[in-house]
DNA sequence: ACGCCCTCTGAAAGTAAGTTTCATCCGTGG
DNA sequence: CCACGGATGAAACTTACTTTCAGAGGGCGT
């Protein structure tokens, strides 16, 4: 019986929708007819009963209990009881064409600036519902009491990879961002205990980035993994496992709701660690930005 | 007949706790002592089953069927969803410390966190409100007939440069980005007419980037400036200008919430870009995907 | 005061919903 | 080709919900 996954979802009140559509891909099949029922409209699956979901589903009763264990639910009463609450919670959608995150063909610049601007700041709240304050807070204390972080990362990931690193490099910590597979698998064979490697992967299958954070934690670094879906493999080779919540739409590959939602992480981590020694952090701030004064003009506003 | 009074309660989805502490007085004794249970914890009673709701009441499951009907309901389940519902609305605005937008000295990971998103959020939102879709249409057309384009920042703001050159490379458009200001010099000096040139800096002041863009206007090339100040030195010379709305706290000088506005102004003309020639951008766009995909291991799965 | 009737109530029977078990059916890797 | 393990639905089973029904009280007319 030790056999429910049964990620935590006891802490995210509000994330239940986006929690499961992180999960979605680790579902099995029949369990994903489920969830994508249940994620395109909560409100109406609440409403059912769980041999009504489970037709709806093409699926059987048993299947329904599966997933809802699957996501973390003791069983479908209370999964419809969140799902319910979750509902309720959610703010009136702005505009049909908007919420469901894709770009119609017709649309017009003015659509798809809203479009965008919707699905970007929802990523970030959201992410921010759904982040575990307890595991921030030890991947903070981590950071923070570190010899040395290294932070891994790909493709987009890799920008906010590199973000994080000049982050904590401005506030005094000593860390490292590689953008070659190479040089950043030496340099986690240079970790030890007290170190901590952080690695960025979306989808969390990006096979350079996990083959860094497993060398890094083969050496007794703490490793964190920062990725979209709780299950996926970087967070077997991770000891602190964030999450991001963006369901990127197909059309804009570009990804920019994951990337702003994964900056958004950062920054926690970031502010968190630099809160723990103000005075120091400060100090080091004020002199890097004094350091690129002179690099810029005027008054910083100019002309009437 | 006409036994059972069933005050309809379909028709305000808001007001459920208030209905039934309404008709309070007109309940039958059991009936009241349950009604209480309810209004009194919402939330609480939702998670009951019936029997044990009943059993707190000190009363039969019965008189809770009844309760359910008298107030409206079809029955147990249904009650219950909708107090769920109901108890989820009523949560409160995240925090007033968390609206000022800086960070208290004594603050805890959770409210770090709710403030960070928070500012992050509203600066997207912001920024989307007050783009114009006139300017971005007249970029858009630009870029999108463009022979070339180059893309320049500086810190923080080159990591936002960086990755629009990365996008509109990835629907096939002819796009640079220089980290070193000699290069980006150099290349500014080849632009022509039909070119184009976008300066991206959130102070408006970074010498380095204004000085490219106001070369690169001097070949001819149409000139592009994002900045969160509108009229900043780096408005001069710019032909179209795209501004951003990030307050940015004083605090956390690492400035994620101009990027992340930054990031949203770059996606839109990205997206908009690539919606004047779907067909070939889709292309690109899986073909792209395709070239990383054996970089990912894995189904995404495999228990914890 | 008595008894009739009517409402309230919970016990118990009945029905529906949810949960568990188990046999079967794949696809995978030896 | 077979052994294995995960995925799946049918059916057995348990729990939750609903209905029925009879008894307890209480007002009220005689």
């Amino acid at each position: 019986m030790a056999k429910s996954p049964k990620i935590s979802a006891s802490h995210e009140p509000g994330g239940l929708i986006v929690h499961i559509s992180g999960l979605l891909p680790s579902l099995s099949p029949a369990e994903q007819r489920v969830a994508r029922l249940v994620v395109a409209d909560p409100a109406d699956a609440a409403r059912r009963t769980i041999t009504d979901l489970a037709t709806a589903a093409e699926t059987s009763e048993a299947t329904v209990i599966r997933f809802c264990r699957s996501v973390g639910m003791d069983g479908y009463p209370q999964l419809r009881i969140r799902l319910a609450a979750e509902a309720a919670r959610r703010v009136e959608p702005p505009d049909a064409r908007v919420v469901g995150g894709d770009i119609p063909p017709g649309a017009d610049l003015a659509q798809i600036i809203a479009t965008i601007a919707f699905n970007d700041a929802r990523a970030v709240e959201e992410t921010a519902e759904q982040l575990d304050p307890a595991v921030c807070e030890q991947v903070v204390e981590a950071i923070g009491a570190a010899g040395r972080i290294d932070v891994y990362g790909a493709g987009a990931s890799g920008f906010v990879a590199s973000d994080f690193q000049q982050k904590l490099h401005r506030i005094g910590r000593i860390a490292f961002y590689f953008p070659d597979v190479h040089t950043a698998l030496t340099s986690a064979a240079l970790l030890g205990r007290g170190d901590v490697a952080v690695g960025i992967s979306h989808t969390g299958t990006t096979s350079d980035v996990i083959e860094v954070l497993e060398q890094a934690r083969a050496r007794g670094a703490t490793t964190v993994a920062l990725t979209n879906f709780p299950r996926s493999p970087i967070t077997e080779v991770a000891d602190h496992v964030l999450t991001t919540a963006a369901r990127e739409t197909t059309y804009r590959s570009g990804a920019t709701a994951s990337r702003l939602a994964q900056l958004t992480v950062v920054d926690c981590l970031f502010v968190g660690v630099a809160a723990r020694s103000r005075a120091r952090t400060k100090k080091a701030l004020e002199a890097t930005a004094e350091a690129v004064r002179s690099r810029r003009v005027g008054p910083g506003r100019r002309r009437a």
